[in-house]
DNA sequence: TTTAATTTTAAAATCATTGTAATTTACATT
DNA sequence: AATGTAAATTACAATGATTTTAAAATTAAA
């Protein structure tokens, strides 16, 4: 479904439909990247000048209540946000804290939660935490 | 391996051996819980009266480093450190952020990864989005 | 035991995120 | 189309987890 309609949907739960709304939320659909809060701000700040940071916060909190976003936060970094979860999942460094994309088909197993947790489940994350192949060289962390 | 022994591993990699890394590593292995940096504070601070959480921190970011923990971070709220990985991965809910634990051995694919990125893996985490049992009744966010 | 380097401490600084108060907007109801 | 009102936006202040700093203390190694 495309921010339109992911918004007309959300306006029957009393959700306003407004232009920046329908900003974030479609870049957020359109881009492959992850991007961080501030990284949608100064996108959408293209279109809508006097938008704040407040406003992004506001809507990225509201997507993420409604399911429409998946949060990837990290220790030491700014969270990012996922409008469309691909196949992949993420390798980070523990060392030097970079962040490679694993390109693999998704693990089928959302049901399985589904049935024994009672939750609805919306998708998953999955991170491998490791040494990086650089560090493993240069630092000899092994 | 107990405290005393990755500490005395991480010596030859110029980690200097502290009673205050001893206490905060040997706290990591005897909890079952995912204890906040904070937490962890106030616990080796029955010991050391005198410990600052800047020492928390720089021990717990050393050992990260060197891949002897897990930090886990959410959105919201504070980071909570992982000293050995149990037998389950987490469910977070997107509407009221409560975090409960879903048992379950874990996914046998560490080896896979390490195969074919290059990075050393030492660990995994998983967690599922979606909205909990108690939301979706009381707010139907379905 | 001496020395140099690292760690600790305590306090200040940083930075992502949230809260606040005033203004504006969306939208249901006239 | 005009109006009322609740919700969203804006700009800015506040919060709180984490990092940095500088000086003092402690450690490892010669």
């Amino acid at each position: 479904m495309d921010a339109i309609g992911i918004l007309k949907q959300l306006k029957d739960k009393g959700v306003r439909f407004t232009p920046q709304r329908q900003a974030i939320l479609e870049f957020l659909l359109e881009t492959e990247s992850h991007p961080t809060a501030d990284e949608i701000y100064h996108h959408v700040k293209a279109k809508f000048p006097g938008v704040s940071l407040g406003t992004i916060y506001n809507t990225l909190n509201m997507l993420k209540e409604h399911g429409h976003l998946l949060e990837l936060s990290y220790g030491d970094m700014s969270s990012r946000f996922d409008g469309n979860p691909k196949n992949h999942y993420h390798i980070v460094c523990s060392h030097c804290g970079r962040v490679v994309d694993y390109h693999r088909p998704l693990i089928d197993i959302d049901q399985e939660v589904m049935d024994n947790s009672g939750f609805k489940i919306l998708g998953h994350r999955m991170e491998f935490y490791g040494i990086c192949p650089e560090c493993r060289k240069g630092e000899r962390l092994n």
